[in-house]
RNA sequence: CGGGGCGUAGCAUAAUGGUAGUGUACGCGGUUUGGGACCGCGUGGCCCGGGUUCGAUUCCCGGCGCCCCGACCA
């Protein structure tokens, strides 16, 4: 895309009401705009990003045989009042409204008890299992205090997948197969090895939750790490029985601030059975499917990204998510041979299927590269009389800072050989 | 929800009981052109309501909003 064409501006100054590094940088950046506290829009630039992480995130599950779909932000009443979550005592994040019709409605904050309700007319026999359903979704949670940027907001994007089973055996498998499945989506996302499967509190069926916890100085959680030994745990349920239920002494454990991006959750069958979701099984009787629910947090893992890999000049975002892989930074613009001839070359760039944001704005070179610093694509590659004259381009990696200079086919071959592009 | 702080132009800031200055951004003109360059001109502002006062952006009260610490975070 063209920057002359971008409706949004880069700021020198963040506004003084943010503190958090990530919305202070995308703010800048231009990548979102806060409505209000905790309530932020995804501008074009951002758009990209958010699409980027949620294609990782759909192809991942949808190799461990999930369906996407989506269901409705606004929720019954009823649903809820079954599993007494209703009751702002119990749940206290609940967005209400009520219906000029009559009668109250709620804004989603989750979707656990809607799926189970629209499961019931879909899943009547064992044979209709396995079933594992995901979908992102704008959640709606009415929190005391938004804090940390896009980190922890009132209105944020989820992928929440509950998983239906008939037994326990082949639940337990589903559950421990999303492991893996989260764990690519960190990978591909450039924190896998930041990122911890850690033991968290389990409530009511199982002893432990699973939460996916990435090293982050701006996140709110406290995990205790054994590398080694692949074992992590959440300072909130680290105790004597937990470090002996786990083979670890304390003094083996590092302690890290990281940020909750996933969480996995076994229900058994008792979320089932509160909802009133049951199937005939092979002897015909009636029976409550296994249930599992596991969450992304999309928006959260964004500004961790931004969080984790900004330097002081900007946002440093990994190849998977960038909004686009090159920068393309014309310079002597006002020369129109130049002009034409960068034009040709970004056309030769995208018709190879490179993602390319083309700064073809008549400023000076000095505000463009801080723009282009600011922005954080991958690479930038400087096309200007100089660098014509002497038939290279100049390529910086982003990350690294690392220049080389690349005749035009090479840097047409350069592209073409990441795969990532 | 408890405690603290703050609301001045698109953004960032300053001063002031007598209607507000600067930077940036924006518009026009000119000089510039590899790290946010310079000169000139110009547009644009005191969160809302009430009170005190001759007069309130300033002081007082209330509201709304924002930030931080804590609590909460399935």
């Amino acid at each position: 895309m063209r920057q002359s064409q971008l409706f949004t501006k880069t700021r020198r100054e963040a506004p003084a009401d943010e503190v958090s590094k990530n919305a202070q940088l995308l703010i800048r950046a231009g990548y979102i705009h806060k409505e209000m506290a905790g309530v932020y829009a995804y501008l074009p630039l951002g758009l990209l990003v958010v699409e980027k992480i949620k294609q990782i995130v759909r192809e991942e599950m949808n190799a461990i045989a999930s369906q996407e779909l989506i269901m409705t932000a606004l929720q019954r009443k009823e649903l809820w009042e079954r599993t007494d979550r209703w009751n702002d005592e119990i749940v206290d994040v609940w967005f209400k409204s009520e219906l000029k019709a009559g009668g109250e409605v709620g804004f989603g904050w989750s979707h656990e008890e809607p799926i189970g309700e629209m499961l019931k007319g879909h899943l009547t026999s064992y044979k209709d299992l396995p079933i594992s359903v995901y979908q992102f979704q704008t959640k709606l949670r009415n929190e005391m205090r938004a804090k940390s940027g896009i980190m922890r907001g009132r209105e944020f994007v989820m992928k929440d997948m509950y998983s239906f089973a008939a037994d326990e055996a082949s639940h337990l498998a589903y559950y421990e197969a999303t492991k893996p499945a989260y764990m690519n989506v960190f990978k591909r996302v450039g924190v896998g090895d930041d990122t911890f499967i850690t033991f968290a509190a389990g409530g009511a069926f199982t002893k432990f939750s699973h939460e996916f916890q990435t090293v982050c100085e701006a996140g709110e959680d406290v995990v205790y790490v054994n590398r080694a030994k692949g074992i992590a745990i959440n300072e909130e349920v680290l105790n004597e029985e937990t470090l002996a239920s786990l083979g670890v002494t304390k003094d083996e454990l590092e302690m890290l601030k990281t940020a909750e991006v996933g969480n996995i959750f076994n229900f058994g069958q008792q979320k089932a059975e509160d909802l009133g979701l049951t199937y005939k099984n092979e002897a015909g009787d009636s029976v409550a499917p296994f249930m599992g629910s596991y969450g992304i947090g999309v928006t959260r893992l964004m500004g961790v990204l931004v969080e984790k890999f900004a330097d002081e000049k900007g946002i440093i975002w990994p190849a998977s998510v960038a909004p686009f892989m090159v920068h393309l930074v014309g310079l002597n613009l006002e020369d129109e041979v130049i002009r034409d001839w960068v034009d040709g070359v970004y056309q030769n760039l995208r018709a190879r299927g490179v993602s390319v944001l083309y700064d073809d704005r008549d400023l000076r070179p000095g505000e463009k590269f801080a723009d282009s610093d600011l922005m954080g694509m991958p690479y930038r590659v400087v096309a200007s009389r100089k660098g014509k004259e002497a038939g290279t381009f100049e390529v910086v990696t982003r990350a690294t800072g690392a220049v080389r200079h690349l005749t035009e086919d090479e840097l047409y071959n350069d592209f073409d050989a990441d795969p990532d592009t």
